[in-house]
DNA sequence: CTATGTACCATGTGAATAAGTGGTACATAG
DNA sequence: CTATGTACCACTTATTCACATGGTACATAG
């Protein structure tokens, strides 16, 4: 498995790392059971933080592509061919685009729909002031 | 009709003045048909500046709470009571939130969510990268 | 000329956020 | 002792946005 990332790219580095990830199990170059380098040993070999790298395979495990074992290290998912097609992202995407254009056509403005989101994202369900 | 704009509150300037004209309306203060300061009058009236002013009439305007007539100046709307009920910033909200709870359901993380979003109202939809 | 709403231009301020970096620490198990 | 994933803490950098302000200008109609 040879993982490319462009430092200079406008796609995060932690996007990359799981979209190369998917994709080498799409192709797969990688096969569920398949064990995954640690998240210090990758983030060495392609001169990431730990963190970065770290928080790929957070949410590649969320997307059931990979399992970690604790400290047995990192596998490809049992079902990970399987949940490569599902892109929670492009999921996402639909639901909230849908909800928007709704608001847009009941007359809402982009700024008071910015607004509404913060608002709920933040808890703050204000309802007077 | 007497209207207390509190600048030091953390509530908007503008939402203050929409929510004391709806208040007016709601109370009877003032009726459909009755005509409004022109934005320039109340601006100089309450201390704002004509923008601010404007920006509230321009919305009260969609919510049918008000109507302007060009240089006749501005009136409240025919159906200004029954509209006032109608509050579109929590309307939107409650489709937002039944929307952004689902995708939490889903497993989304906020900051994915919010990705998402920025990304629709901007219209970028992107699809790969 | 005056007043109406409206449309542009621009600026400043403050807040929130994403992304990434860095360090420390933990329980686990070989 | 080493390596695993993971959980905290704090920080910088850059971007985006809401809000408010200011000015200029327009067509309209009295």
């Amino acid at each position: 498995m040879q993982i490319m990332i462009d430092i200079d790219a406008e796609e995060p580095l932690f996007a990359q790392l799981m979209a190369e990830i998917k994709l080498a199990v799409s192709t797969g170059t990688i096969s569920p059971g398949d064990s995954l380098p640690s998240i210090r040993q990758l983030a060495n070999d392609l001169n990431l933080n730990n963190k970065t790298v770290a928080k790929a395979y957070q949410l590649l495990e969320r997307d059931k592509i990979i399992a970690t074992k604790g400290y047995r290290g990192t596998f490809v998912h049992p079902e990970a061919k399987e949940n490569v097609d599902f892109d929670l992202n492009a999921w996402v995407s639909n639901q909230l685009d849908q909800t928007i254009q709704a608001c847009r056509n009941q007359g809402a403005t982009d700024s008071e729909i910015r607004i509404a989101f913060t608002n709920i994202m933040q808890n703050k369900i204000r309802g007077g002031h």
